[in-house]
DNA sequence: GATTAGCACTCGACTTTAATGAGTGCTAAC
DNA sequence: GTTAGCACTCATTAAAGTCGAGTGCTAATC
């Protein structure tokens, strides 16, 4: 579809405007080394680009800026993915050769590391539920009435919550139940706790206990995986470093988004396996309508654990992002393979 | 000090930019029905006061603007405090008699209420470390070397964290701690664990369990209190619609702060107990120089337990914010009483 | 003596105009 | 097919001019 030339200039005018932020003009693309032409032939090739769909003119007299379309194409034909430096990799060596103990420490650790090698925003999304299974289950009692549930997961999360004990049900007798949890339920997905309970342990406590169906209540409520504080976001304010985002509005109305749960797990849900780059308006959200997002899911013997993105303008560095994303997409789920053993 | 003319024109001139955000005339104050002289006369009066530091001049033809001092005599001389107006304060009972199990639910959704009703930034520190004590210690084994330790308090508080069984330790030893720890700790301030478990628990675990030492050091590791996640943010954004605020290099800075936990923590630390505002320059990190931070601590049987703040632009609604604040802390002690009985 | 009307003056904000120059498209020569 | 040359476009910047809100001061008034 396109010739070598045009290829050739394409890549040029992105790797430029990606520098620069600003139009790239015929004059600019001919000095550089790698494209042996004068300007004048170089202008012809930018007109074809533009009437292709390639690029854009923010003006008459201005240079060309590329098009969500020239994008799309840079990412998918251009892109040179050898873009990591040393450096940084290094950076990322060391964080995973770390022995950490906390999934959370690792999750925020890598969301900063990401945030800072690329100067735009990164978005964590923990592993799943459903690849998560019961280890242990217990209740402290804090006072007559009331308990702490905590449920501990094979991969060393805790989840917890308070519950009010039902009247009438004695201390002994909620004992008694997490006794009976405990030998029934280890081993089995978070996900399908609640199921299961209703399923397969309605007549067995029945037999045990009185007041069956008010207890059954409460541990629903213990056992509803709470799926909000899995987001971990870093570097949310190098968006304000960005030339396009220097309009206060703009940027608002993006951090804005980024401050709602619901509206990221929207962004994030259903995504293929590996990496997938959406720009600018690829997005479903207006409100980055002028950003990319490339995301790549993480995941051990086929089953997808998590999703780590990045948030930028969609002049963003695709190259280094999209390296450094395979790497450390790679490297945590390596990491977390060992933790599942 | 001040003449009672000077203390209303002071203070009209205060609410006038406390509204527009603009430099106010001496027309303008005249127009007002309040003060009934001619702008020449409040021109004079204008004059003494920038004289003695209330008033400052960003240039010879423009109005006048308070100072910090201008400010500081505002919120301890003049500001009106009732300025929460009905349906705020309906908002803030109907939070607070609702019946919420989760502390830390009740302190996020608290932060939110106030964002959201000042159109600032809020910041809740949760209940400090030394008023709670320990309610129960367990240990959950994931594998052969590994467990995780969980600490709950008499709030219904849980931290946890991952700890490495030393080599040589076997799993019924470690148990055998926690069964001691139980009955020894319970009812510790979280704050003294440390300390207490040294002093008093060394001889008293070496006559049941071998090394001893590595033992106690792992347990230091895990009764470490992570005073990190204890800050709450919400409103971060609210700084953008400032006007002051417009320059996104100015805003930069500031929410670069609010990232920082332990700047955030060194802001809140040592608050004498009640109200505390800090205008502008007051402020010691140079980043929120042109903003007020007020802070409430709340405390239940005079033992402190947290703070409220709220930081805006120094042009702040200070009658509002610290009547607010004034409701909100005495009906977060309140409700915090019940949860300590 | 306190208040106010009047007036000259200041100075930022905004508008207008002009100059600059980066960049283009087209044509004709190579 | 490539490129030099040239007229043209148009955002950006600077300079000059206008406007008006607001001041300080003086002298008249209450």
């Amino acid at each position: 579809m396109l010739t070598d030339r045009q290829r050739m200039i394409l890549n040029a005018i992105i790797d430029d405007y990606i520098r620069s932020a600003e139009p790239v003009g015929s004059r600019s693309i001919s000095k550089r080394g790698d494209v042996g032409f004068s300007p004048a032939t170089i202008r012809n090739e930018m007109a074809d680009l533009e009437e292709l769909g390639f690029l854009e003119q923010p003006h008459t007299s201005a240079g060309r800026i590329p098009s969500t379309k020239g994008y799309r194409y840079y990412v998918d034909h251009l892109v040179n993915f050898n873009e990591v430096n040393e450096q940084d990799l290094t950076k990322v060596r060391s964080f995973f050769s770390e022995k950490v103990n906390e999934m959370e420490q690792v999750i925020q650790h890598a969301a900063m590391i990401l945030s800072n090698l690329t100067n735009y925003t990164s978005i964590l999304l923990g592993p799943e539920m459903f690849s998560t299974s019961l280890k242990h289950f217990s209740l402290v009692p804090l006072d007559a009435t009331s308990a702490v549930a905590i449920i501990v997961t094979n991969t060393g999360h805790v989840e917890n919550r308070t519950i009010q004990i039902p009247p009438g049900v004695s201390m002994e007798e909620m004992e008694k139940v997490v006794r009976i949890l405990n030998t029934k339920l280890v081993g089995v997905p978070l996900i399908r706790l609640k199921s299961k309970l209703h399923a397969e342990m309605g007549q067995e406590l029945d037999r045990y206990i009185d007041h069956c169906e008010e207890v059954l209540g409460v541990l629903d409520k213990a056992l509803q995986s709470d799926d909000e504080h899995r987001i971990f976001l870093s570097g949310t304010t190098n968006m304000l470093t960005q030339p396009e985002f220097k309009d206060v509005d703009k940027v608002k109305t993006i951090l804005d988004l980024l401050d709602e749960t619901p509206a990221i797990m929207k962004m994030f849900s259903a995504l293929p396996s590996g990496i997938q780059v959406r720009i600018g308006t690829e997005n479903d959200q207006e409100a980055i309508a002028n950003c990319s997002l490339i995301t790549a899911t993480y995941s051990v013997d086929g089953q997808s654990l998590g999703t780590i993105g990045i948030l930028g303008p969609t002049r963003m560095e695709y190259g280094k992002v999209i390296s450094l994303l395979n790497i450390i997409s790679k490297d945590m789920a390596l990491m977390l393979g060992r933790w599942y053993k």
